[in-house]
DNA sequence: TACGATTAAATCGTGCACGATATATCTCGC
DNA sequence: GCGAGATATATCGTGCACGATTTAATCGTA
């Protein structure tokens, strides 16, 4: 019934209907969430999640967390230097290889985490959603990701 | 069969399963996406949600923006000084109520908009999703986004 | 009309994020 | 062992993003 688009008729989504906005939207609503939170521990959301891997793997390098987090190292150095500054990690050059430099938690750092202990029951609650509607929901970003990911490196080859 | 948690377990999910984490890193992996597509028309990824926010409604208040792509003044002020410099845009006091500053596209604003025509496709092929699975997370992000925000607004409200 | 309270933008300081570049170290072929 | 290329981190400049504060205009009410 309703009128067929001629063929080359641009697509113009409108602002509110976009993934990528809803993405972006939902990236500042976590990030009033985690606020207060973080506030009371002192960190804020990007030194959280750096400090959530540390606490998963200790003594990760600074290229790792990088790729774990998709930081370059321009944002982690500084990143880094500010959490060793506060006392909760250190930054050491690896011995066997002197380019790379290794983070490794304080005991200062490894106690932050009981204090941290409950923020995720917090979190959760604030999505208003059951476990697996929100394990569905991850896996349903993760693959969105890996698609894009995917597509940013093939747009990017320079095929010749 | 598997082991029942003690009650006060607290809950440490990995990094990697985090909700918030595979939003904060699909927000990047869009980004990259973005980068090259916006590169060529000379906007920036936050530049692009303002210009695709005049394109549907022109002449809006600087917080009627704000309000739309959840942006404080202290954000939306610079970027629309940008934008302006570039020539895309005007920012005048409304003579009405000199407290607002409205923002209009000018015709080379209005002009970009034809440029820019074929970003939405190249995203939606870089998505890997179809129209109705993208609809249906797009609206199940929304949903979490509403959440989040009243989760936020409860927790503040300082109830006496 | 006058004045306190409210509202709208702008400004300031801090921190995140990237790309381009620099620097230091390592690896591999010889 | 030596030098060319590769690798890991750091540095620099630009722009986004926020909260706190400031400035200016408007509104309400006496």
């Amino acid at each position: 019934m309703t009128k067929p688009p001629p063929p080359s008729e641009p697509l113009r989504p409108r602002l509110d209907q976009l993934l990528c906005f809803a993405i972006y939207a939902a990236g500042h609503a976590f990030n009033r969430v985690y606020k207060p939170l973080l506030d009371a521990i002192g960190l804020t959301y990007p030194q959280y999640l750096v400090m959530l891997a540390l606490w998963e793997q200790d003594g990760e390098t600074v290229g790792a967390l990088g790729a774990r987090l998709s930081l370059e190292s321009s944002t982690l150095t500084p990143l880094l230097k500010r959490l060793e500054a506060m006392g909760h990690l250190t930054r050491a050059r690896d011995t066997r290889d002197e380019r790379v430099v290794r983070v490794r938690l304080t005991p200062q750092g490894q106690a932050l985490r009981e204090k941290a202990q409950s923020i995720p029951a917090c979190i959760l609650d604030a999505t208003g959603l059951a476990l697996p509607d929100l394990a569905r929901l991850q896996q349903d970003i993760t693959a969105l990701t890996a698609h894009l990911e995917q597509a940013s490196l093939v747009a990017g080859d320079g095929r010749s």
